[in-house]
DNA sequence: TTTTTTGCACTGACCAGTCAGTTCAAAAAA
DNA sequence: TTTTTTGAACTGACTGGTCAGTGCAAAAAA
């Protein structure tokens, strides 16, 4: 993740941070700016081992190999953000607000994601439509988790009268997905002094149907 | 020294190419799939040659290197793609259309281009966000003159009122590109049986703020 | 004590890029 | 016409370097 501050997985694990656990946080942190900014196969595992700061026996003492260590730093990532999008969904629910306000409490969410952690959003952009590759079983699951949490708004919504009942909720929550993603990736990539709020409601707009119509 | 002219073939199209341009060519389509799947750094030359049926050494004869073949892929690439929205943007202009319609004609424009090189789609969804790299400035201003006619339909439409003054046009631009994107590349990947007017419908939906609202 | 990390030498597979040599159709010469 | 020459295009074996992964003894941490 960022360089910033250690992210805890919190859940399956419940023991307390183990030294072996701060270990394999830093070598996630080194392998995700070094991946998304060259590629699985461009970074080397020396060049991690370097980054983290630790001895190239000690990748493979806590991993089984190069694979292996990106694969679980998927798992890693993408359950932080099924977790984001999950419990923005259900904070507006508990305030009772309509689907549509969980919706644009999720693009928040995404934004927020996003914003902490661009490198890992710009490693799993760049492989979740991949072919042919190891991790890509994983990721079709991981995916699914995420985007499900979409889906399923948008199915409440339906059926409480709040969107149109012509749409299709697969096709839909896909696209609201890319319009997040990419919006983010393109404001952090090319014009990174916008705020925020700026991208939000732009794409709150867009959500609400008040950019064009009406 | 005269200098003789290039032997000619002629192609199923009716221009008619050198040998050369066909090499390229066969080159181009070997190395834009193996390049989807596996990433550039995973896909090595011996392959690329092997599968567009030519020795190693005539990859060299024609590009300078790996790296100089696949910019030049992306330039080939982003300019078809360019040229398909804009064109798609000026028949809805001639037509008299609105410019919402001219927007759903580019974003149908969109889907009819991933249709026919989703390969091509793949690769530069997942390169366009890397930094540090060798093309990294190439793709910069390709991106640009592709999203560049997407901002310039947003600003037509918000100068005759079509388009609510409100929107932040290059952010709306991003977000309308990767709404296209994602939800393509969803298609493609998880429900290759739709049909593309039913994406079609799906993201002419949102555009027209026809989702929530109203 | 047990677990984890270090440091470093080593191996074997893999791969980008090179280069001396080959092919062959068109041009020039006979 | 037939023969010879030319040179762009192509070939594929080879080279020098890189890198994932191993093995292990010793040190540090728990």
């Amino acid at each position: 993740m960022s360089a910033r501050e250690p992210v805890r997985i919190v859940g399956m694990d419940s023991s307390s941070t183990t030294r072996r656990q701060a270990t394999r946080q830093k070598l996630y942190e080194a392998a995700v700016t070094l991946i998304a900014e060259k590629g699985f196969s461009a970074t080397t595992v020396d060049e991690i081992a370097e980054r983290a700061g630790v001895a190239k026996g000690t990748v493979y003492y806590n991993f089984k190999s190069k694979t292996e260590l990106f694969e679980e730093l998927l798992r890693h990532g993408v359950g932080l953000l099924t977790e984001s999008l999950r419990s923005a969904a259900e904070e507006t629910e508990e305030r009772d607000g309509t689907r549509v306000e969980a919706l644009d409490a999720m693009i928040r969410a995404g934004l927020v994601f996003i914003d902490r952690y661009p490198a890992f959003t710009q490693l799993y952009v760049a492989e979740l439509w991949r072919t042919n590759r190891a991790w890509q079983s994983t990721l079709l699951v991981l995916r699914q988790e995420a985007v499900a949490v979409v889906e399923e708004v948008l199915r409440e919504g339906v059926a409480n009268g709040e969107l149109s009942e012509e749409i299709d909720i697969q096709l839909t929550a896909a696209a609201l997905v890319g319009m997040v993603l990419v919006a983010a990736l393109d404001w952090q990539a090319f014009q990174p002094q916008r705020t925020i709020d700026d991208v939000h409601s732009a794409l709150s707009l867009l959500l609400r149907g008040r950019v064009s119509g009406r």
